[in-house]
DNA sequence: GCCGTTTGTTGATCCAGCGCAAATTCTTCC
DNA sequence: GGAAGAATTTGCGCTGGATCAACAAACGGC
């Protein structure tokens, strides 16, 4: 399980998804187009904190993240890490194709073990063509996309910082929330200093805030990793 | 000059664009495929501070704008009001329609007097069809959309209050600025309010800000005015 | 011209949250 | 099992900017 990073086709890796059509992009297809598709893809497995690609690179490939989450960043050029948004499995990624862009404007960074699928992005067209609705997904995929951002601005712009871990914390929630005896347990290892590059804050602040709430039995957090008791409690 | 907000079609009215394919998305076209986009196209004028649309309205027309700016602007549920962006002459907004969506996720606010052409949203799906380059420049238009979002998130997570004042003003100052013997100057009314609502600050820091900048000789601002001196002095 | 409104300036005060530092706990690797 | 490293907690002082407040200047309407 924590082999190096592979880089293996479709059909010869030992990860075969049973099932793609559970993937937005490509539902409704025939058994031949999802073969087909299989067999144009290669298989990415990332470790943690690894780049699946990095910003300014040239945009080869276009992804679907299969396991694991990722997330999407920039660094200054004083070195400060901002993550712009974090992505799940099933969702599409690496798709500069859809702004008409030669190059990646982000890094994405494997959050935990990752396996995506790549395609050439020479394929985009093709698969716009041939696949009914992968269009639709990646144009729903930017939609969604400039959302977030405009949602993460907005409270950049006029939350306090308590507000902003809040927010930040309930949508990994959503997004990657697995229940638990405890609660909702956000999957996969998120360190402090990850929910700061988040919010545009300090590691301090974040511990402070995460104590806090503890103190309230509103969240349990060990080292790596966020619980949620009472997601509502939140103070959103 | 200053008559109320009307609503024509593009035959009808005096204001007649010259030349289209100065417009992005309209370059490339034939004079037959220009003059059926104008038969289409309802034209909009819109007096300072009126909406084009509002957020969470459905979608019905998609714009592009030919005199005047605008700012895309989000209100927060206690008020706030904070610009997400500006869009010059030439360029295309109220495009839900490349985000899948049914409705504006945000507000259009005419900055100054402003007049855009208009379609009904029905008409994309065929303007993308018949209108070579039209789709590609959606496209286009999205991806410089998400990467200024990108930017400015960035920016708000990691700079001060006067860099990030300093870049915004910059940004109008590319994206509207007039040549004066003064300096360059932002070619709409533009109040300290405004600047404040684009960097999530207040007004008096920008009133500091661009007090303290005149003194130094960088801007040269009156009431609804600046004028940038010095661009490269800017503390960006 | 006069008056009301909008916009801009500037001073004074206050506090959320950053920066720094030190201690503590958890994890991994010999 | 112990040492080194990574992640976290917590205290404290300081400051960038928000907030409050008062005034000044510019403009539009009559």
């Amino acid at each position: 399980m924590n082999r190096p990073e592979t880089i293996t086709t479709a059909s010869d890796d030992d990860f075969l998804p049973a099932d793609l059509s559970d993937l937005l992009p490509f539902a409704n297809l025939t058994v031949d187009q999802t073969q087909e598709l299989l067999s144009l893809a290669t298989i990415r497995r990332v470790r943690p904190n690894k780049a699946y690609f990095d910003e300014g690179e040239s945009a080869k490939n276009f992804y679907v993240l299969l396991d694991g989450f990722l997330k999407i960043v920039r660094t200054t050029k004083d070195g400060d890490q901002v993550v712009i948004l974090h992505i799940a499995p099933g969702q599409m990624f690496g798709i500069a194709k859809a702004f008409e862009s030669d190059n990646y404007t982000t890094t994405a960074r494997a959050a935990s073990h990752g396996i995506a699928l790549s395609w050439p992005s020479e394929l985009w067209d093709r698969f716009v063509q041939d696949y009914p609705g992968f269009e639709t997904a990646s144009r729903k995929a930017v939609g969604a996309r400039v959302c977030e951002l405009q949602d993460k601005l907005v409270g950049m712009a006029t939350q306090q910082v308590e507000q902003r871990i809040a927010r930040a914390v309930l949508r990994l929630v959503e997004q990657a929330g697995k229940p638990t005896e405890q609660g909702i347990e956000i999957d996969f290892p998120l360190t402090r200093q990850d929910i700061s590059e988040m919010t545009g804050t300090t590691l301090h602040s974040v511990s402070r805030c995460l104590s806090k709430w503890q103190k309230s039995g509103i969240v349990r957090s060990r080292r790596r990793r966020v619980v949620v008791c009472q997601p509502d409690a939140l103070p959103v």
